[in-house]
DNA sequence: ACTTGACTTGACCGATCGGTCTACTAGACT
DNA sequence: AGTCTAGTAGACCGATCGGTCAAGTCAAGT
């Protein structure tokens, strides 16, 4: 049988633009529906409630961003150092391309989810902290070959990874509140620095 | 005459309130109302809209972050490389403070806004731009403040202080979605590895 | 005593919110 | 041919949204 209709992934799709273009609240059923073409007992059909779309979004979104960047940047015949590089210019890219198409640097879309509903929805807020927990753990591989192949004095990679990725979510805020992604490239440099013990 | 009565002020402090333990758009005007102990009426009295109060909340934390944490980190007569340690811990006392009352990481107002509404109302982005551009340039003080006193190397002050207060709201961003404030403790004190030069 | 104007009150507005419900269509299985 | 079910359609619901408005209170200025 299979899914005969492709109702369902505009939905998704449509959600994610929405969102990621304002945010949760201010993005309506109504305009999904809309722009998606689909009526409301359809997506009452398929989600059953607006918090379900937008939990699966986020998860259409993760799969997008593993495939897009993530395989792309840590992929284990790169150098490991490199890796860390490649990701913070692959955000740069990503970054600067959205602001190319819609005017606005719109930040990351679970940073932003996060900041939004995290104090309230402890669901969303718990699919967010695993998918930067999956973030995180690629750059401390990373971190982990650049150690076994002498690149990095030995370290706790963990600490290391951690303060790394939320340099990149903050550089991207930063990026977003100046509307200009080059922050990212420019200052996206110095990540690799955050590696360093300070005791 | 001078204004007689607190209302603007409640409105003011709870909208702050309500905004930072949720978001702009699922706080309703109603609810500010309610909780202010305000009628509708004197609401629009004293704001054009909803987004004018918002406007108005947001200069008041920023003067408030500004009398607790900045006039009390940044002073002139501490060192300079321990002002920006201080930095760190005065955000990590209050993030945790906050998590205490509230059982949340509320994570950084001005960050929040500027993810929530940063595509959407460019007045709001400004004007938190504005604001971390201030932080930002306490960082770059206190930077070459060091350099002068022979701690720090020569460098991009500006550069610098930007990574490291893009860092910071990194990590606010990262405690939120981990509900767990000591992660800005204890990574923070890797920000000052961001002031080293890669080339 | 009277005016002025800041401030308060609360009913009211159209629009939109998230969500429900019933009726219908169309393709697959028996 | 008949049944079943996934999907579609769209009217409808109460609640709430941001915002308006006319009527009033009250203290200061003259």
């Amino acid at each position: 049988m299979g899914t005969a209709s492709d109702t369902r992934q505009r939905l998704v799709d449509t959600a994610r633009n929405l969102i990621a273009a304002s945010s949760y609240h201010a993005v309506g059923v109504q305009e999904i529906c809309g722009q998606a073409g689909v009526q409301k007992g359809s997506f009452y059909h398929f989600f059953n409630s607006k918090r379900e779309l937008a939990l699966a979004a986020v998860d259409d979104s993760a799969d997008y961003f593993s495939r897009s960047i993530f395989e792309h940047a840590f992929s284990a015949d790169i150098a490991p150092l490199a890796r860390i590089e490649r990701f913070f210019t692959a955000v740069y890219n990503y970054h600067q391309q959205v602001k190319d198409t819609t005017g606005h640097v719109q930040g990351c879309p679970f940073g932003n989810l996060a900041g939004e509903l995290g104090s309230v929805d402890t669901g969303m807020r718990d699919k967010i902290d695993t998918l930067f927990r999956l973030a995180e753990a690629a750059i401390q591989l990373a971190l982990q070959d650049a150690i076994e192949q002498g690149d990095l004095p030995r370290m706790d990679t963990r600490a290391a990874a951690r303060a790394i990725f939320a340099y990149a979510e903050g550089l991207i805020l930063y990026a977003k509140t100046r509307n200009d992604a080059t922050l990212i490239r420019d200052l996206g440099k110095r990540a690799i620095q955050l590696a360093i013990e300070t005791d």
